[in-house]
DNA sequence: CGAACTTTATAAAATATTTTAAATAGGCTA
DNA sequence: TAGCCTATTTAAAATATTTTATAAAGTTCG
């Protein structure tokens, strides 16, 4: 009996969700509803625990409104992140924040099968030791790195081979909706949602890795995903002309300059040859191998070499960002990863570098930054996807009993 | 006394805009209202003139439905394009057909003024010609090359200079509203619209010109702008490593490959050192200029330096269509501009040096084909946007009289 | 400090849209 | 060609949302 309401409250909670915090007359406004029937909706809301009276909004020339808020213990999502060496999992509330400590599990080298076994067990434990009731869990957002096809969620590096849908997987692993999603993808959502990219419409997240470089990319406001979901692989792009082969089996890709490995390799082949650095003592005592950690390390240390090191690395990079910067002219471009620990030893020269390459019409009005959310962006920027897709659920819903509060 | 109703036949002309023909169940669908209100509006809207009875539908097993269309005498819209050496105009109807020939005036090296003086006096003369009632103009599209800034109508190129803004020069000139647009996007938005494009979701028109090369994207259903309105430069990728300096004032850019003059100066170069092909007869009395058209004749006529020639040049292209591909993962790539006349021999060698550089995912399910538009595509592509325009307009309008009909 | 103005919240009447139900029309099969 | 099935169309009742009007709570300025 109820045929818009349902949709309506919806737009309501998902205006909330993004706002975080909104009065009557704002939200009449993005919902393109009068303030009585915002007023009566939120009301209902309110009865029904699904929002809280946040305080009163300053005034802006008469009587002072009230502002709105999501209730944090309204529901809560189940995040996981899949990365080199480890399986990260957390949960979170609807307002996304962290309610549980992030459970961190080697994955060392298991199978497919292995891993969705570690996935379900350590999932479980951490939603029975927060103490959630599960009624009020939404769902479940899983980031892993390589292509995934956003139809079928055919992946083809955990959980499965080519020919096992995830999504089919996970449907009869868990009672939640499991949401297997890029972790590109993920990483540039949370940084458009809660990060330094929150309101642009036109955004790229450069992710710099340790064994890989990617792109995640926000048009019009939303996550572009493509055809099939395989967006931003910059890492294969020809841009050096170094004749190194690449994994992929070409030569000349940026992930041959940019990476731990080719890090590792070219600071090793200078120390033979001669070069001064701090991170010739790492090097002692038979230990052949150089971490990321070291070389950032040193790097902050002030280790003249190493801070070379990553001036000629940023050359590469500028030449790579120049062309999806002439490409897609974003307002902002943020870097993320492990590489981009390096802070100011990296932008700087890669603004300096841009200069050179880069049309300045272009160049004058976008924004390069850092990431500042660190670790927390692939299990975090999972929230935004689910809660999206518990709204989607809720609106699809036959209009039966009342919803969860 | 209708606070929705107003938008919501606004959707109803919309959805018939885009697809030509729709009964009321399918309207119904599309604008997310029931059957009886679709039937009310439609009524509405007949008794305006401003949709006709196309026909019957074909039955799906029961009672077949009528099918409604736009009336094509509701409304007309003024379309322009500049471009090397001459600017045409014509006008259309709200279905996308012509309904004057396309005049088309020489422009030299008209100054700024000069330009719009041209513009004024031959929109005008069109108009006129036309007979149509001025009422039913819902506005002028002018398709320019050049950077032009999406919000302020700055144009580095046409009809005026860094600080003066083209939307508001248009406006003190006519009585319609005038939207100016980047020609590569006025392409990309007719091939999205009525060429090959249709329902495709995210694709890319590669113009391949005789002056330039740029790049229109289509993602999640829309054009994409960017930031400024300043998306595509393809041009000026660093592709090449020829060392031939671009007009940039960089060097390697793709454009230094593909272009009327470099594709001349190599023909030269070749017939210096003593290559055979038959357009060496073209260079003879005193004749040094080979033009687009020539090399395309000798092209079709089977001469084998110049499919060999093409072969070359494709490979440089795909390296670039390699870029976008691996960036944006679209569905269709479509290649216009003069270029794309080679048909055949720029398409098939394309294809044959993808195979070699892109990866396997994301080249199987992307077509790549050559517009069939022509050189209609920057005159009918501007009829999209102002249709929007209008539609937009009559959303805005305040609820006073009938609409026009 | 109170009058005038502005913004927000609520109540009652008006109206658009939906739901439910019934009628109509075409295709398919016997 | 009659009768059944299905899909479209129209009609009437129910309900959500808007409009209009009024009250309440702030700010600003004389």
């Amino acid at each position: 009996m109820r045929p818009k309401q349902h949709p309506v409250t919806n737009d309501i909670i998902r205006h909330l969700y993004y706002h975080g915090e909104l009065t009557i007359p704002m939200l009449s406004k993005l919902t393109n509803l009068t303030v009585p029937t915002v007023g009566k909706l939120v009301e209902e809301l309110l009865q029904q625990h699904i929002l809280i009276v946040k305080g009163k909004a300053a005034s802006s020339g008469g009587r002072c409104a009230f502002s709105y808020a999501l209730n944090a213990g309204m529901a809560y999502c189940v995040v996981v992140c899949v990365e080199r060496f480890t399986m990260r999992i957390a949960m979170t509330n609807i307002r996304n924040e962290f309610v549980t400590p992030i459970t961190s599990v080697n994955i060392g080298i298991a199978t497919p099968n292995e891993m969705l076994k570690i996935l379900q067990q350590n999932v479980r434990r951490v939603i029975n030791e927060s103490g959630v009731n599960r009624k009020l869990i939404m769902g479940i957002g899983v980031a892993i790195p390589g292509l995934i096809n956003k139809n079928s969620g055919i992946n083809y590096s955990y959980f499965g081979n080519a020919n096992r849908s995830t999504t089919e997987i996970f449907a009869k692993m868990f009672p939640y909706p499991v949401l297997v999603q890029h972790d590109m993808d993920v990483m540039a959502r949370a940084e458009h949602i809660m990060g330094v990219g929150r309101r642009v419409e036109n955004m790229l997240y450069l992710y710099l890795g340790a064994t890989g470089i990617g792109l995640g990319i926000i048009t019009n406001g939303q996550l572009y995903l493509g055809h099939e979901g395989f967006v931003g692989e910059i890492g294969h792009i020809p841009i050096a002309d170094n004749n190194k082969l690449c994994h992929c089996g070409k030569t000349g890709c940026l992930e041959t300059e940019i990476s731990e490995t080719a890090l590792a390799a070219k600071i090793l082949e200078s120390i033979q040859g001669g070069a001064s650095t701090i991170l010739s003592s790492y090097l002692q005592n038979g230990n052949y191998e150089l971490t990321l950690q070291h070389i950032l390390q040193a790097l902050h240390g002030g280790d003249p070499f190493t801070i070379n090191l990553f001036s000629q690395l940023s050359e590469h990079l500028s030449k790579a960002i120049t062309i999806v910067l002439h490409l897609l002219n974003p307002e902002l471009i943020v870097l993320g990863g492990e590489l981009s620990g390096a802070q100011q030893y990296l932008l700087l020269p890669i603004q300096q570098h841009l200069n050179k390459y880069a049309l300045p019409q272009l160049l004058k009005n976008c924004r390069i930054t850092i990431s500042t959310m660190g670790t927390n962006a692939p299990l975090l920027g999972s929230v935004p996807f689910i809660v999206e897709h518990f709204l989607a659920e809720r609106e699809a819903e036959p209009k039966s009993g009342k919803q969860r509060a």
